[in-house]
This record gives structure tokens, C-alpha cells and sequence, in this order.
DNA sequence: AGAATTAGACTAACCGTTTAGTCTAACTTT
DNA sequence: AAAGTTAGACTAAACGGTTAGTCTAATTCT
């Protein structure tokens, strides 16, 4: 991929995220870039390509350092890939708010993205599989469960500007410790009875 | 309130919550409410102003009907808050969608928003109550397991449009009731040992 | 040589905002 | 009671800034 190209991409993911589809302008991304507008519209047939391309590169890199399961139970496994999804979205701000803005929005790219499943089925399996193994308490509606459970995990996250204020003034690093160690919790509380 | 500021500002909730505010117009939301462009600026002297209002006008809805807590235990009380909190955002979509959208991009209101806090201060009062009389368990981090509980309780419904084909094809209703069970189990483990 | 990139002027459409004025019902004056 | 006045609700039409997208001709990488 040429030099452009990629710090366009850069941008654009930035600038989506902060403003949103609507709010995001060309004239900005190209300013920032360093790139000349025209550029833009060489790489990316129009404002939308542009943002589709945002995306999908924001999803390959989400879903490709996929998680090794290597634990040597349910449970361990189950708390890894938490862990892993707690530092992914603590490294990835911009993955959560341009997931939230066109989440809100139904930008038609949402409903095609299969990647949108890949940590709901990557629980739900996980889970699934613990109870047929019996280490796993069984609930009437684990779907319900996982995504409760997902929830715990991301409404921090999504909702951070509102929420870090109830945290006081520990550094993020803390925070992140602090999220995991009540996840864990969680889990192994209702998860495992 | 004149017929027409009403309509404005219901028309504008829906657009709002739909788009956005950089993606809401004020020439879609003037047809629709069947009134003129300039009737908005008679009544609001901006966008950004009648935005405002109608979050101002949302909020003091949310916040109005207040839950009377009178459970004989904290735990019953805990849950009739989630069940009450369920409730309001399954009847109050927009609420839910504005919300999300507002706080993904950084839009001035919510720095000054002290409902915003509501839901959270309510939880967290009733759970460090529960501390204090012995009746719930005591965590680490209470701020951080609040915040982990209320997102269990909201993710479904600010994603719901990504989630909801996790559930088949069960009416509204029965989901908000499993959700309403999850909900229940979850905090009857975690917050009581 | 061919792909990548620049400069910057340009357009067409869109969209928030304004202006100047209408309509109506109530209220006041004569 | 007729005439004058006011205030609030509302409208038609335009104004003017903004912005996605284009064009062209020249230049620089690789």
C-alpha cells in the first residue's frame, strides 16, 4: 500500500471516530494527512468508499491477532479472551466509537460485516462448550448471558468520557487492572457455581 | 407549549436520535412535523439550540418518573431499580440511541448533564447501603462493579439493532423479560454471596 | 514508463440561517 | 361597536457559507 494511501486511511479512522460519518469533513482528513484532497478521491471513489475502507482495515486488524486459547480450562480460557477483549478496546479507542457511532446510525456496512459476531461467538462457544464438559453452570438463556456479560465489559469503554469520572484520579493503566480483576470475578462467580 | 413547538420537537427527537446531530436536517425535521423551516427558528435560534432542548426535554422524562423504593430487602430493591431501568429503555429507544451518539462524539451538553449520573448514584447509593447493613458483599472496587452492572443492563439495547438476531425470533416482550431474569440471577450472585 | 502525488481553481448541491411579511385572536381606544 | 394596536404563531423565498467531488496540467517517486 503506498505511503498516501496508508496515511489516509490513518486519518480518516480518526476523524470518523471523533465526528462521526456526518460530521467528519474531506478538507480536514486531507489537511492532516498532508495529502492533497484530490488524492483522496484517486485511492477512494467518494466519502463513503472512503469510510467503508476505515472499517474494514479497522476490523482486519480487530479480528486478526486472534486469541490463542491455550489455557488449560473453561474457565481459564474464558477469562483469557476477557482479558484480551479488555485490552484490545483499551488499545483501540477509535474501534469503539466509530462502532458506536454507526451502530446508532444504521450505516448500511453493519449489517453486512461478519466480523461484528466475532467475540459474541467467540464466548458463546467457549461457554457452550463448558457445559457439555459440565464445568459450566447451565443458564435458561445463554445467548442473553454472553451478551450481559459482554456488556460488563464494554459499556466502560464506550461510555468512557462519561463514566471515568466515577473512578477518580488513578491512572488508565489502574483502571484497566481494576476492570479486569472485577471480570474475573464476575465470570468465576456466574459462570461456575 | 404551541401545537407546533411540540411537533418540532418531537420530530426533532426522532431525527436526532436517528442521525445524529451532524446528520439530522432541520429541512427534513420541518416537513415532517408538517411546519415551516423558519417556524424552528422562531421557536429555537439554532440547531445546536433546539438539540438541547430536546435532550433537556428527554432527560427531565427520564428522570421524572422516579423509582419509589419500598422492598423490604436491598436486594429487592436493587432489582426493582434494574427491572425499572430495563423498562425505561425498552420504552425509550430514542433516549437510548441520542444518548450513545452523544456521548461518542463529545457533544458540550453532557459535560453539564448532571442526570446523567442518575442511574449510577442510585445503584451505587443503594449498593454501598447494602455494604454498611451487612446485606451485600463487599468489593474491591465498588465504582467499577457498578459500572459493569449497569452496562450488562444497557449494552443489548444500545446495540440492540447488532445483537437482537442473537435471539431468534421471540417477540420484544419475551426478551425483556429473559432480560429481566438474566438480570435478576446476575445480581442475586454477585451482589450476594 | 507508469503509478503516485501535488497545486489549486472550480462546481453543484446542500443546508443552516435570515428576512420580510401574513394571519389571527385578543386587547385597547375612541 | 368600530377602529386601531399588539403579540404570538407562522410562512415563502432567498441568502450565503460550506462541502463533497471534479478537472487539469505538472511533478515526483519506484
Amino acid at each position: 500500500m503506498s505511503q498516501g494511501k496508508e496515511k489516509i486511511l490513518q486519518t480518516a479512522l480518526q476523524e470518523f471516530a471523533e465526528k462521526g460519518f456526518d460530521g467528519a469533513r474531506i478538507d480536514y482528513i486531507s489537511k492532516m494527512a498532508g495529502v492533497n484532497k484530490a488524492l483522496i478521491y484517486y485511492h477512494f471513489k467518494s466519502k463513503e468508499e472512503l469510510f467503508t475502507a476505515v472499517i474494514n482495515d479497522l476490523f482486519e486488524q480487530a479480528t486478526s491477532g486472534s486469541i490463542e486459547l491455550k489455557g488449560p480450562s473453561i474457565q481459564e480460557n474464558l477469562i483469557q479472551v476477557m482479558e484480551h477483549f479488555i485490552d484490545f478496546l483499551h488499545h483501540n479507542p477509535y474501534f469503539v466509537k466509530i462502532m458506536d457511532q454507526s451502530v446508532a446510525q444504521d450505516r448500511d456496512i453493519f449489517q453486512q460485516l461478519h466480523h461484528q459476531n466475532f467475540f459474541f461467538e467467540t464466548v458463546m462457544g467457549m461457554y457452550q462448550l463448558g457445559v457439555q464438559t459440565g464445568e459450566c453452570r447451565k443458564v435458561d438463556h445463554p445467548e442473553d448471558f454472553v451478551v450481559s456479560l459482554l456488556g460488563a465489559v464494554y459499556f466502560y469503554f464506550s461510555h468512557h468520557k462519561a463514566i471515568r469520572k466515577f473512578y477518580g484520579t488513578i491512572s488508565e493503566e489502574e483502571v484497566i487492572s481494576i476492570r479486569k480483576k472485577t471480570m474475573r470475578d464476575m465470570i468465576s462467580r456466574l459462570v461456575f457455581s
